[in-house]
DNA sequence: AAAAAAT
């Protein structure tokens, strides 16, 4: 009996509202204490892996930065002034901080239930009148925002918009959009908003031409970027939604119709391509090619499966293919092309697309990533490659022991971005990203990219152009969403009559541990499982994950390591042991499955009470999914556990 | 809590 299930014009603008509803008030008040290190203590004895000493004096201060701290270090950034960009300081203290506290006081959001009963008296900076609503004229991004037509509106709006959308949009002919901006956005025009840092005018926007690619000097725009809080969020380990990207929408109609080569892609590429199953482009391939050949910075979104890797693998072999026409590959030449993702696992499978992709024209590639020696990486490197892709870590350990010299990359790709701008990525993120060459092009995508990623568009961007599809949100895919409540003594024994079944599942864990422990039973149960997450050697990583691809066994038990960008073909299954925190965590878990067009089912277990938490966040989501009470025994476990066979008939 | 560098 679906209990989730409310009148479809009630539910509240979704995730294009900038709000902050955290996760429950229980976990909130807990992790606010006064002093910082009131948190859980940890072992102490230092032979436990939960070992933390008493004095813990750097790792809380991180953890503890906030919007005010980070402003004032802004200010002082040393890496800035002495490094080797020449862009001048951003505008942010005068400009963009008052604004943002006279936009955000407009409140009265529409989903201000769900921050009932939080003891908000103890946050910081995060009350109530602090946030902004769905008032969104008044938010300070839109004068950064690259294209005025944005949707920017709630998604229950699009009904009515999308031919708006797409058909006055040729990309070619910009002159007859600024019409629109009247017509379209009254309640923006009638904001007054004396701080309001006006975009350039549309005709002096650069050319899409890599030669007269702007200088990072234009502060103005990026200063809007900077008045929204950062990852806050995630030191305060609430789930947020971000403020939506303004991106502009391609009509997957529309773009059908090119192929890569009428896209810029020379035909070994295409060739190449056509061998990795992709003989068309996908709707946000067709659309970031172009402006990636033309050497634009590009903010991607584009659903779970949507074909992202060959959307910036395919222009960047190309980009780099072009910029060393002619030229010899010489031994020991420095890299030209950087590409980095969240976790290693990602990071091989990129690489598997970009090297078939760059072989064909004669470049090479090599990983970077850690938990393997080093020795083969920097070999790799003292011959000479042309594209590097990896994590931050062991990039950063090579670069600063000297062995990667990425001063002559001109394309750098964050993969996952938004991911790779929380914390504990994204200082290491731009440490690296500012060794690459003065003027590179950067490309940043993800599903769920959003507002998160300002932290790099601000520094490193220029004039981004974002592209989203049209229409593809993720309750518009092929995923079937369920969710079942149960009591957790029955856990265990539902899981495995879950698992038990022919199909590839995907079962995500909160932890290591318990991943380990599902696979164990599993395995004893009678159903091969093998485990993937970060307390394995890499070799088992690398095994496990390849014995769920190859066949070898069905069920794969991981953490959030297996939560973005892994690509498994024919997984119909995913299920939540433990059910996500963020509603980006859960996106992208279920993302493993419905890829490409493909049918899936995401099962997320939960108990009594969680309900409400799991209600909120499928919310910000923007997911249906009905709940439903189950014991062991019941057929419904069956019935998920076995669905892909009535689906693919249906 | 997990991930990302070893040590």
């Amino acid at each position: 009996m679906p209990q989730n299930k409310k009148p479809a014009g009630t539910r509240p603008a979704k995730n294009f509202d900038p709000k902050y509803a955290p996760k429950t008030s229980y976990q909130d008040r807990k992790r606010r204490p006064d002093a910082v290190g009131a948190t859980k203590p940890g072992s102490k004895s230092p032979s436990h892996r939960g070992y933390r000493a008493q004095s813990e004096d750097t790792a809380p201060t991180k953890r503890r930065w906030n919007a005010d701290e980070r402003a004032a270090r802004e200010g002082t950034r040393p890496a800035r002034e002495a490094g080797s960009y020449d862009r001048p300081r951003r505008s942010f203290d005068q400009d963009a901080a008052p604004r943002r506290g006279a936009s955000e006081r407009s409140s009265g959001g529409p989903r201000r239930d769900f921050a009932p009963r939080q003891d908000r008296s103890d946050r910081p900076r995060r009350d109530f009148n602090d946030r902004p609503r769905q008032d969104r004229d008044d938010r300070p991004h839109q004068g950064f925002a690259p294209r005025r037509d944005f949707n920017d509106r709630p998604r229950q709006d699009r009904d009515d918009r999308p031919r708006r959308d797409f058909n006055d949009r040729p990309r070619q002919d910009r002159d007859d959009r600024p019409r629109r901006e009247s017509n379209d956005r009254p309640r923006r025009e009638s904001a007054s908003r004396p701080n309001f840092t006006p975009r350039p005018d549309r005709n002096d926007r650069p050319r899409r031409d890599s030669s007269d690619r702007p200088r990072r000097t234009d502060t103005g725009n990026r200063s809007d970027w900077n008045a929204q809080p950062k990852s806050k969020a995630h030191e305060d380990h609430i789930d947020v939604v971000h403020e939506r990207l303004q991106a502009e929408a391609v009509d997957a109609t529309i773009t059908t119709g090119e192929s890569f080569g009428d896209l810029g892609l020379g035909q070994n590429l295409v060739r190449v391509l056509n061998d990795l199953g992709a003989p068309h482009p996908f709707p946000i391939q067709a659309a970031t090619i172009k402006p990636i050949l033309d050497g634009r910075d590009v903010l991607a979104r584009g659903r779970t499966g949507s074909g992202k890797t060959i959307a910036f693998g395919a222009p960047l072999v190309e980009s780099v293919l072009r910029a060393q026409a002619g030229a010899k590959r010489d031994f020991g030449r420095k890299p030209r092309a950087l590409i980095m993702a969240p976790t290693r696992e990602l990071a091989l499978q990129i690489d598997r697309t970009v090297q078939a992709l760059a072989r064909s024209v004669g470049l090479f590639t090599t990983q970077i990533y850690g938990g393997v020696p080093q020795a083969r990486q920097v070999g790799a490197l003292r011959k000479g490659v042309d594209i590097i892709i990896g994590t931050p870590g062991r990039i950063e350990d090579l670069v600063n022991q000297g062995k990667l010299d990425l001063s002559e990359v001109s394309i750098a790709v964050l993969d996952e971005a938004d991911h790779m701008c929380e914390l504990g990525f994204l200082e290491p993120v731009q440490r690296i990203l500012r060794h690459t060459a003065d003027s590179s092009q950067k490309l940043l995508f993800s599903a769920t990219l959003d507002r998160e990623v300002a932290a790099l568009v601000d520094e490193f961007l220029v004039e981004p152009a974002v592209y989203e599809v049209a229409g593809e949100d993720q309750d518009s895919g092929t995923i079937d969403h369920r969710v079942i409540v149960i009591d957790h003594r029955d856990k265990a024994e539902i899981l495995t009559s879950l698992v038990d079944r022919d199909g590839k599942t995907l079962v995500f864990a909160r932890t290591r541990a318990y991943a380990e422990m599902l696979a164990e039973q599993f395995d004893e149960a009678g159903i091969s499982a093998v485990a993937l997450h970060g307390d394995l050697n890499q070799a088992k990583r690398t095994r496990n994950l390849q014995r769920l691809t190859s066949g070898r066994v069905n069920v794969l038990v991981a953490t959030d390591v297996a939560a973005r960008g892994i690509h498994v073909d024919d997984i119909d299954l995913v299920i939540q042991a433990d059910p996500p925190d963020e509603y980006k965590t859960y996106l992208h878990r279920s993302g493993r499955t419905g890829r490409a067009g493909r049918l899936g089912t995401v099962v997320t277990i939960i108990t009594r009470q969680r309900r409400r938490r799991m209600t909120e966040m499928l919310d910000r989501a923007e997911i249906e999914a009905p709940f439903d009470d189950v014991r062991i025994g019941d057929d419904l476990i069956e019935e998920l556990s076995g669905r892909q066979l009535a689906n693919v008939t249906a």
